[in-house]
DNA sequence: TCTGGGGTCCTAGGACCC
DNA sequence: TCTGGGGTCCTAGGACCC
């Protein structure tokens, strides 16, 4: 084995629900989940005991419960998955500079600069793997290849606690077998649009005239898929980006009709938006006001006000005033959100000016500090720590 | 079965400017 | 009075991923 194929796609096992196990040796050999347990969650991670059961990821938790009413059921604790995923991206980069994550629990690393320190690229696999558990004792699954997606692809067929290794010249043996929902990309609408040509597997689509793709999912996607299909993939990989947008959004456990309801929550969520904002050194072009109605349609309404976007007041605002504008016809809300975009770093040079955004910029920095050295509640909008009955002013009283 | 929360990227039309 | 082509920004929606 040499060097031919230095992608590694490092892929942590039943993520959520292994961290659980850390500190819940009760857990072992029992169905788990982890996932939303309100009337209308979802799970988010399954071990392997519930997927024996035909239970997975996204799906509604009342139906996982009926295939399974032992199931254990851990409501999500994201603040302890993301600590123990930067010990994780920690030995990564004690290998490469060269990481790019995917999410909390997953990589691509570009090995192809340790050839005078390792043997070969599935030894460094095996390495990473070993650190991996010596360092959080959990599982991960390494696909090893020469393009990005065919590692990933890779580290899927190895689940779990595997390690493969898809040389070179057997790319097209391994790719085309596979359905096409396999390649990346390819989701519920294109699979459906494709099967209506015929095209079940990767090698149906290799085979397939490019024209005739185009028609079906257009050029530029026809374009994607075969070169994939060709086991062609020349994307590098890139260290982490910069974020593009944040975002916070609510299903509520029962629709919300109320205005006064909906402004409160939007308070709040345009708060936290605003604390990851500072927290990251960054400021927006654009908030977007995400509603999902009963029925489950899905409206977005956005506004670029034209100066940049850093405080929870500034998001508040400009939310508010969508919610306004929406003409929602008498019906109750399932899903609130926030997002803003059109970020960028917030050193660049501002006006000293003291006009009203930037005091209240001023002040909530200082409540941040203040949350940061005596805890997350100390310090709440006034208009959260009140009656719920009264209703929040349109006034900057909060 | 009845559908979370956090994101990315693409498309398409209209406004606006040169 | 009728009419170009291109570029960029904004908005809205949708597919897709973990």
């Amino acid at each position: 084995v040499s060097w031919s194929e230095p992608i590694l796609h490092v892929d942590m096992d039943a993520f959520f629900v292994e961290v659980e196990r850390l500190e819940r040796p009760d857990l072992a050999g029992r169905p788990v989940v982890v996932g939303g347990p309100g009337p209308r969650g979802v799970v988010a991670s399954a071990g392997y005991e519930a997927r024996r059961l035909g239970i997975h990821s996204a799906m509604p938790m009342s139906s996982a419960l009926r295939r399974c009413p032992d199931l254990v059921v851990i409501p999500p604790r994201h603040d302890v998955y993301r600590a123990v995923s930067i010990r994780i991206f920690e030995v990564f980069r004690s290998f490469t500079p060269l990481v790019e994550g995917l999410s909390l629990d997953e990589a691509f690393l570009d090995v192809s600069g340790l050839q005078r320190h390792h043997p070969s690229s599935v030894e460094v696999a095996r390495r990473v793997k070993a650190s991996i558990r010596d360092e959080t004792g959990l599982a991960a699954s390494v696909g090893v290849a020469s393009t990005k997606f065919v590692a990933k692809l890779a580290s899927e067929s190895a689940k779990p606690d595997g390690l493969v290794l898809v040389r070179r010249e057997e790319v097209a043996s391994f790719l085309h077998p596979l359905p096409v929902s396999a390649l990346w990309g390819v989701g519920e609408a294109t699979r459906a649009g494709l099967a209506r040509l015929g095209v079940e597997t990767v090698g149906d689509l290799a085979a397939l005239p490019e024209p005739a793709l185009a028609r079906a999912v257009g050029p530029t996607l026809a374009r994607h898929l075969q070169e994939l299909a060709a086991g062609i993939d020349p994307r590098p990989v890139v260290p982490d980006a910069e974020a593009r947008s944040v975002s916070i959004e609510e299903t509520f456990d029962v629709d919300v009709d109320s205005d006064d309801r909906l402004r409160i929550v939007l308070r709040g969520q345009a708060d936290r938006v605003a604390v990851r904002l500072r927290s990251a050194g960054i400021t927006g072009a654009t908030v977007v006001l995400k509603v999902r109605y009963p029925d489950f349609t899905t409206v977005t309404r956005s506004s670029t006000p034209g100066r940049r976007i850093a405080s929870g007041m500034d998001v508040y605002r400009a939310a508010v005033a969508l919610l306004e504008r929406l003409d929602r016809q008498g019906r109750a809300i399932r899903l609130l959100g926030i997002g803003v975009s059109g970020l960028e770093p917030a050193d660049r040079p501002r006006q000293l000016a003291l006009d009203g955004r930037d005091r209240w910029h001023d002040l909530e920095r200082s409540v941040d500090e203040v949350r940061a050295r005596y805890g997350g509640a100390t310090v709440i909008p006034a208009r959260l720590a009140g009656s719920p009955n009264d209703p929040p002013g349109p006034s900057d009283s909060g």
